[in-house]
RNA sequence: GGGCGGUUAGCUCAGCGGUAGAGCAUCGGUUUUACACGCCGGUGGCCGCAGGUUCAAAUCCUGCACCGCCCA
């Protein structure tokens, strides 16, 4: 059978078969049983808008390694995958690739007919995704698999709409939002990156209305968008501007005094720059102070609209003119002050959703922006309105989705209420884990932090580090910043919201026939435009002539088939906005699990029930939430896990998971951030395809050490002469995705979609590793296999092992104990490292060379091969997790050739290492002797092996050792003697207190001992060595007795530290009288 | 502008109070019947800079420089 083994472990012809065996005997399966060890890991949704690259590779592997671990831990281990529609993101491809490959827009196809194209679009990438996932090994319970839009997520997302809507929790107001014109859509916070770019900052003069004489004739405002001056509504001017100048220059004195040299120059400007606007600037801004008080109004050009001067501190003294301009529906500071200022000035939009110029802007209607921007500019110039021209540097928040500038833009908008609630809220409505919060956002908050408690006992905390990660949550959270959910896309979770505007005095009329509907199926609220809401049964104090909405939200399918039609015939119509895909994602923890009810949740046919699988057992979601970890990077602790926690505790009252592991982002070798649109992305297919699944497993978990951004430097592969490009050097090509080939001088394609250059595949030598280790373990399983015949269990007396198997037993029992703590506490680096020391360093290079003279002897070898077996079994229990396939195929020849396995007892038998128990550390296997013992015998093998590759020994010619040593080091070497001698390719061992030094030897110097070697000296070699070597240690020598005469260390240091020393001193001077004695005898 | 990280061998990263470590690269030796994707041995570091705390600092504190991320 061993003859099969070929030299090198080709994962392909192996990796499917593997995978293939697993789903074959269900072992992804988790389903409720009588456990009550359980683990559940959520998988964070990847988006169906692309193909997976190395960073969700990393968080792929994260969670394989933590859910093979958990199972081989006996605990029910559920993994849930699937994927997200996200929104925006999803949308914007479909349509930008439709215009690319068609020309045609979302407009041309219609609502229904733009959804089909990005169903397929998804089905297509959904596909891709699970298959790039299963060749990464993963380990997922695939009959669960959840797309955010099926039947059983969308009523979820529509049940907890419904119960936020009634609890006060969701309301529709008017908001400035970010707008996307060329999706127009709003977008988040998240989706906006932010430019620098070369922009102008315009001086447009305003006209003052009513001048009295003296008093200055205009106002001169600036701003770096001169067509919104079309939606001013105000001019300010600080209430009290010399008491600000004062303020501020008061502020800068105190940071004066702590400030650096730099900084200090550029503050000792601004105070000057302050000084002199008051010679300047601010008998101008104190009239116009005045005659704001006064009421007076400044003309607005070009439309001719007469705005008020008001007072307000947003304006400010120290910069610019003074005074600013305000357009309240077009800019978020502005926006504030029209809060402050609703009672003098209004409120104007001058933007059509796509961008345009509205009716608002008089002349200027109908025109873009941009295209709007520059007849404004021209016709404030030739009216001779245009005081100055500045170039300035501006930052520009652009659409991530579009690209497009975004424009903050006064709409409607639907939210969810972050803030404190007065009188609090109430969390697990309907469940037994009832209480009260602040708030939302407070809810998450406590959640996490130390010393908390859920109503289950639980608590959020991060890892690897808590307070780090736990403070960015907090962070975020504590803004309270309500969450706009309101997204005007197609693709998505429709608002199940009808509403209409009506009269006070229409109220009865609109909503007697609600009044006798079921509050279970139909709840609305009455809204004013101050935002103001009231339930719809108490709507006290309608004015019978201002206008209200009424908002009114159907909870299911079925309340919408009884009284969708009745609200329509009513007027109201249904909201055409779709749900932020946060929305959905947030309630993933629960909805993949069935929420709100398991026992009917529409599941696709062949899928996992959600139901209790027998009478006397829990549905799923009661078996399985609340959950165990969320694996994630950084940059989704606000996106994810802030909102997961605050659905998880207001619907269920419970934290959706206790831990969330937060690993590190990849980035290529210059420090971006990888991304397959940058063109830096490996996709993990090609890296499994060269190096295999186990090796890019290996290498990624050998990469996650802790808080720490792994760099990882990427080559393409040349698609003419198939050798490796470091993309970091490489010279670019005609765009920024294409690289010249340094050897032929052609050029290829990142991307990948350039129609006429050559693509190339992005890889990264660092998985080399990965595949010598993989091959390494291969070769140590071979020589096990080749060595084992067919080995059956019989128990071996402890008295029975030889040393060797002392040691190499009490290191395993240790090292199990390392990897499983280090697994705890989520450092797979230092996990893997343990286990690949262990395995490459001990078993291999030792414990394999040792036995091997063993093995060849048939009346010694049986307790070799018992040891080796079990060893190896251990070996393959542990690397499971991180590489699951070769451990895996090896596994099944090792039950082939031995099938039990264990000293003194068999261990119970599993015919799948992924089914098989996790192991533990044996204490009775550990000998703190043994291992002494061996250190003292690695150090002489180590030192005669220096000896001869210093002086060209041949390792195949055998040498007489003699060593000076007494004590342990002397009766070690007694007990490990034939060790010794066959490791170090001895022909003879002398080991004595007083042995004298043989004449032509060489010396070595190991920790008390002194070794001698015969062999060819070239004198002036060695004489040199010997000197190099007691410099140091002389260098050494002085250092410590600088400190052993340092008065401070002896007393205060810690005796055992000072004992320490001690010893140390004592040893360096014998080996630098040694050496000396060499050096000596050299002449 | 605010917050959080990082800066250790040529590269990628551990270590986080008691004489500097790993992998890769590099140099020398080695085809010994598991493995040259191997084995054996070596070279290579003012632990970013400047102060401070301490008997003792890569490690703790402060400041600075540069790089990154997040938020405005």
């Amino acid at each position: 059978m061993a003859e099969e083994f070929p030299k090198l472990y080709e994962p392909g012809l192996y990796e499917k078969k593997t995978y293939e065996r697993w789903t074959a005997a269900d072992a992804f399966a988790a389903v409720p049983d009588g456990r009550a060890g359980r683990y559940v890991i959520m998988m964070p949704l990847p988006n169906v808008t692309g193909a997976l690259h190395m960073g969700h590779a990393m968080d792929n592997v994260m969670q394989d390694l933590l859910i093979r671990w958990h199972r081989m831990m006996g605990e029910n281990a559920l993994w849930m995958p699937g994927t997200d529609h996200a929104g925006i993101a999803t949308q914007a491809v479909v349509e930008k690739r439709l215009f690319e490959l068609e020309g045609k827009t979302r407009h041309d196809l219609g609502r229904e007919g733009l959804v089909a194209r990005i169903w397929a679009w998804k089905d297509e990438y959904q596909q891709r995704i699970i298959r790039q996932q299963q060749a990464m090994g993963c380990s997922c319970d695939w009959g669960r698999q959840r797309f955010t839009m099926d039947a059983v997520c969308a009523r979820a997302v529509r049940e907890a709409f419904f119960r936020l809507f009634r609890d006060g929790l969701i309301y529709r107001g008017n908001r400035l939002v970010n707008w996307d014109c060329q999706l127009e859509t709003a977008v988040s916070d998240d989706e906006i990156v932010y430019e620098k770019v070369q922009g102008h900052f315009w001086h447009i003069k305003y006209p003052i209305l009513e001048a009295k004489p003296g008093e200055p004739i205009h106002v001169v405002v600036a701003t770096t968008r001169p067509e919104t001056m079309l939606g001013d509504t105000a001019v300010a001017v600080h209430p009290d501007p010399a008491g600000e100048l004062d303020r501020q220059a008061a502020d800068l004195q105190i940071r004066l005094g702590g400030a650096s040299k730099k900084d200090r120059t550029d503050m000792e400007k601004a105070l000057e720059a302050i000084e002199a606007r008051r010679t300047e600037v601010l008998p101008h801004l104190l009239r116009l102070r005045d005659m704001a008080a006064d009421g007076r109004r400044v003309l607005l050009p070009l439309v001719d609209r007469p705005i008020p001067l008001i007072l307000d501190g947003w304006a400010d003294p120290a910069l610019g003119t003074g005074c600013v301009k305000i357009t309240p529906a077009h800019d978020p500071n502005d926006y504030a002050v029209w809060e402050r200022h609703q009672a003098d000035m209004g409120i104007v939009n001058i933007l059509n959703p796509n961008g345009t110029i509205n009716e608002a802007g008089g002349p200027y209607a109908g025109q873009d922006r941009f295209e709007a921007r520059k007849h404004v500019v021209h016709d404030l110039k030739a009216k001779e309105l245009l005081e100055s021209v500045e170039d300035r540097e501006i930052e520009i928040g652009h659409s991530d989705r579009s690209k497009t500038p975004i424009e903050p833009y006064l709409s409607k908008q639907w939210f969810v209420r972050m803030s404190d609630v007065p009188g609090g809220i109430t969390c697990g409505i309907g469940t037994k884990k009832r209480f009260r919060a602040p708030g939302l956002a407070q809810a998450a908050i406590d959640a996490s932090l130390p010393g908390y408690k859920s109503p289950s006992g639980r608590r959020l905390a991060f890892a690897p580090d808590d307070e780090r990660y736990g403070g960015t949550f907090r962070a975020w959270l504590g803004e309270k910043r309500d969450w706009c959910i309101s997204r005007q896309l197609w693709w998505g979770h429709r608002i199940p919201i009808w509403h209409a505007t009506f009269a006070g005095r229409d109220y009865e009329r609109l909503t007697a026939s609600l009044f006798q509907t079921d509050p279970e199926a139909i709840y609305a609220w009455v809204s004013d435009d101050a935002g103001q809401t009231r339930p719809l049964r108490h709507p006290s104090g309608l004015d019978p002539d201002q206008t209200y909405s009424l908002l009114v939200c159907l909870r299911d399918e079925t309340a919408e088939a009884a009284y969708a039609a009745k609200l329509e015939s009513l007027g109201l119509v249904r909201d055409p906005d779709v749900l932020d895909t946060w929305f959905s994602s947030a309630l993933w923890p629960m909805s993949t699990l069935g929420w709100p009810d398991p026992s009917t949740a529409e599941i696709d046919p062949g899928q996992r029930t959600l139901a209790a699988p027998e009478a006397g057992l829990e549905d799923a979601l009661a078996y399985f939430y609340p959950g165990s970890c969320l694996v994630t990077a950084r940059d989704i602790i606000t996106l994810w896990v802030a909102r997961m926690m605050i659905m998880g505790l207001y619907l269920l009252g419970d934290v959706p998971f206790t831990d969330s592991f937060i690993h590190a982002n990849i980035q290529d070798g210059k420090g971006e951030r990888m991304s397959k649109s940058k063109g830096n992305g490996i996709d993990p297919e090609d890296i499994i395809e060269k190096y295999g699944t186990d090796a890019m497993r290996y290498v990624l978990c050998d990469m996650q050490t802790g808080t720490q951004d792994i760099r990882l430097p990427v080559q393409a592969v040349s698609p003419y002469t198939g050798e490796l490009v470091d993309l970091a050097a490489a010279k670019h090509g005609r765009s920024i995705f294409t690289y010249i080939d340094p050897k032929s001088g052609k050029e290829f394609d990142v991307l990948g979609t350039m129609p006429d250059i050559p693509p190339a595949k992005i890889i990264s030598e660092r998985f080399e590793t990965g595949r010598s280790f993989c091959t390494k373990l291969w070769n140590a399983a071979r020589f096990m296999f080749g060595n084992l015949g067919e080995h059956a269990f019989t128990a071996v007396p402890a008295a029975a092992l030889a040393p060797e198997d002392r040691w190499i037993l009490s290191r395993l029992s240790k090292i199990i104990g390392q990897v499983t703590e280090a697994l705890r506490a989520y450092n797979p680096s230092a996990a893997v490292g343990a286990a690949r020391d262990f395995f490459w360093g001990e078993l291999c290079d030792w414990y394999l060379e040792i036995i091997k003279p063993r093995l060849r002897d048939e009346a010694q070898a049986p307790i070799a091969r018992s040891v080796l077996a079990l060893a190896f079994d251990q070996v393959l229990r542990l690397f499971h997790p991180f590489v699951p396939f070769i451990t895996e195929v090896l596994w099944e020849q090792l039950n082939a050739q031995c099938p039990t396995r264990g000293l003194q007892s068999p261990l119970p038998p599993s015919k799948l290492l992924i089914k098989a128990a996790w192991p533990s550390p044996r204490p009775m296997w550990e000998d703190e002797a043994v291992e002494a013992d061996f250190a003292v015998a690695v150090g002489v093998v180590r030192a005669v092996r220096d000896m001869r590759a210093r002086h060209g020994i041949s390792p195949a010619q055998k040498l007489a050792a003699t060593i000076k040593a007494a004590g342990a080091e002397t009766e070690a070497l007694a007990r490990l003697e034939t060790l010794v001698i066959h490791m170090a390719n001895l022909e003879s061992l002398a080991v004595a207190a007083d042995a004298a030094r043989p004449a032509l030897s060489v010396v070595q110097i190991v920790s008390g001992m002194e070794i001698y070697v015969p062999g060819l000296i070239d004198p002036a070699k060695e004489k040199a060595r010997l000197e190099a070597q007691k410099a140091k240690l002389a260098e050494d020598l002085r250092k410590t007795e600088a400190k052993l005469s340092n008065e401070g260390f002896v007393a205060r240091a810690p005796a055992e530290v000072v004992e320490k020393e001690i010893t140390k001193l004592a040893e360096m001077r014998a080996q630098i009288e040694s050496l000396e004695a060499g050096l000596k005898a050299l002449i």
